[in-house]
DNA sequence: GATGAATGAGGCTTCATTCAT
DNA sequence: AATGAATGAAGCCTCATTCAT
């Protein structure tokens, strides 16, 4: 059973991710106090000792929940669509986490990088929609003689480049907008696979 | 001619920039203060504020010579050396910055996601050796009817490639380590060209 | 008829006394907070305050309860020997005295300064084996002229020399080791006496 | 020469000392916050940490400062007059001491049992006057085959017997008030020389 | 009686920046 | 040009105490 008191905590520690999430991605994250979160959270500076360590605590936490956020809609919503051969499928899988964070750019000026293989491993226990970007890309190399770890090492390759053009591209138009990427980095990504 | 004085001035010019890399690499920039970097560098608060508008603007020009630098040097004994096939003389540019950032860990975490395009384009002007990258690529798609547009996303992408597995890789071993990881970005890389 | 609750309170009282002993003496009366005291003793924060008003005041407690406690061992182990001489009952006294505090370095330091008269008189009416003390004392000086009052100052100042001797060498070793100091100790009371 | 700015240092650190003091006196160390300290002295929050580490730091060193001017004044006025026997001599430095902390409770308090063999040897090598309280030992054991050694543990003991006597009849009465003390405390110590 | 989440005042400390010398 | 003492805003974090459950 949950209780009214389990229920106010969970509000509590939600608030003070939403508010540090905005402050964060708004201010930055140097230029977002403590007393800011407790603020717009509307709670006072103790009860964030009560949930965080400190700063980079919650920041870690907020990281490693939207990037396995955005990942794991990725693979919902290919999943739920049927391909015939594995480019297409891998292909609209890219896409939507291209367009996902195209559409929020403040969102991926936070996770920036982080969107790696580390974060990537971390969020595979917690999170059954991660383990299944393994088995598409195992089903998408069945029968060939690729072996686990060498496909690991192309799944790596490909998520980290699809990073950092987005990033380049979406916050900073260079070498060319998004959009003008697109086309290439797809070519590039079949390329490699 | 260089009066006394002026030497004086670059003396201490450069002191503070040795002495802010050697905190920024080794303590990190966040905590690093410039009560540090003016110790370390042996002249007073107030001297700081003479050649440097503030932390952010020393570290930006640090990152920048440091980049260029590596990028430079990359090109300049690539040029030395000759090679029959132009994959061949890019496998030996690629890797002597790999191997560059890898006897250098600490510039490679500093630099990190700055080894990008923008540096790339701001540094373009000022060192005739970057220039030379262009040249190489160039050559190397001479005949095909590669654009030049074109051409440029393709060395952006390997550049990309390159800076966000050396990190992984070199920084966290993840998800090998660089000598591990090497055949494979190699052989990507030579894909997408 | 003490109940199961009378029963529980007590535990509960006294895993607060022996976790605020525990951390007093390891980490400082400052350093230690109250939610370390709860944590310890395995109780609510609330709940200390059912039992004491604030930190000074179980401090207090502990400090009377400790002291009275080295006394009251003492002059009951004195009392189950026999002396024939007043001097050489008191020199037991005073050793057994010293060898108890020698052998709990941190107790020292915690009640140090207040195993004085102030402690000593608040003792006497609840510890019985205190009143001995007096009473060794006036057995002591039985048939001479001195009066009731000057004995008592005598008392004071030997328990006030003890204290202040103990301390200095035990903690600090000056100006010599306790046992060192012993022999002069010893020469200097019989002379006071 | 000593220049302006120098001059102005010293005047800070002096305010700093003098408020500290003051504050530390009357309302208690714990209950002194730094801000108190420079709100008192009318300097900058961030000055008293140019001169001083923490509050334990400026303790430290007022309590030095102030013990080593009591010892160095009682032994300076007794220096001054002239004595037929060493016992006069010493009652008369006793006595000064037990007046000035009798004149001063605040100070009594504070410097408390620190007026100790601790303090007492560190200031032995900065205050010529300390030392010459030695001397005046050493001269009044002359003659006899007391050891150095012999001689210092009872001036320890002389000054340590003195110094509780003080605390506790002069701050609480207790057993009697100083002046009722005094007798018996000479008394004593006659005894132990 | 017991709990422990929540509070928010208040402490400590750092540090970018200024400015008289 | 160079200095470094002084500033005080601003951040971090702790912790005694309360009170609804």
């Amino acid at each position: 059973m949950v209780t009214k008191i389990e229920r106010n905590k969970k509000e509590k520690e939600n608030s003070l991710y939403t508010a540090a999430y905005d402050l964060f991605t708004t201010k930055g994250i140097n230029e977002t106090a403590i007393s800011d979160i407790v603020k717009k959270a509307g709670v006072a500076k103790g009860t964030f000792y009560l949930y965080f360590k400190d700063k980079y605590d919650i920041l870690d936490k907020i990281i490693l929940n939207k990037s396995s956020h955005v990942l794991s809609e990725a693979i919902k919503e290919t999943n739920e669509k049927s391909f015939e051969v594995f480019e297409d499928k891998l292909t609209y899988f890219i896409d939507y986490i291209i367009e996902y964070l195209k559409s929020d750019r403040l969102l991926l000026k936070l996770i920036y990088k982080n969107l790696s293989w580390g974060v990537f491993r971390r969020a595979y226990k917690d999170y059954k929609e991660i383990q299944e970007i393994y088995t598409m890309f195992e089903k998408g190399y069945e029968g060939s003689d690729v072996t686990r770890e060498h496909m690991e090492k192309i799944l790596f390759m490909v998520l980290e480049l699809t990073g950092s053009v987005c990033y380049s591209s979406i916050i900073y138009n260079e070498p060319e907008s998004i959009d003008e990427m697109k086309p290439i980095l797809f070519e590039t990504i079949l390329k490699i696979i």
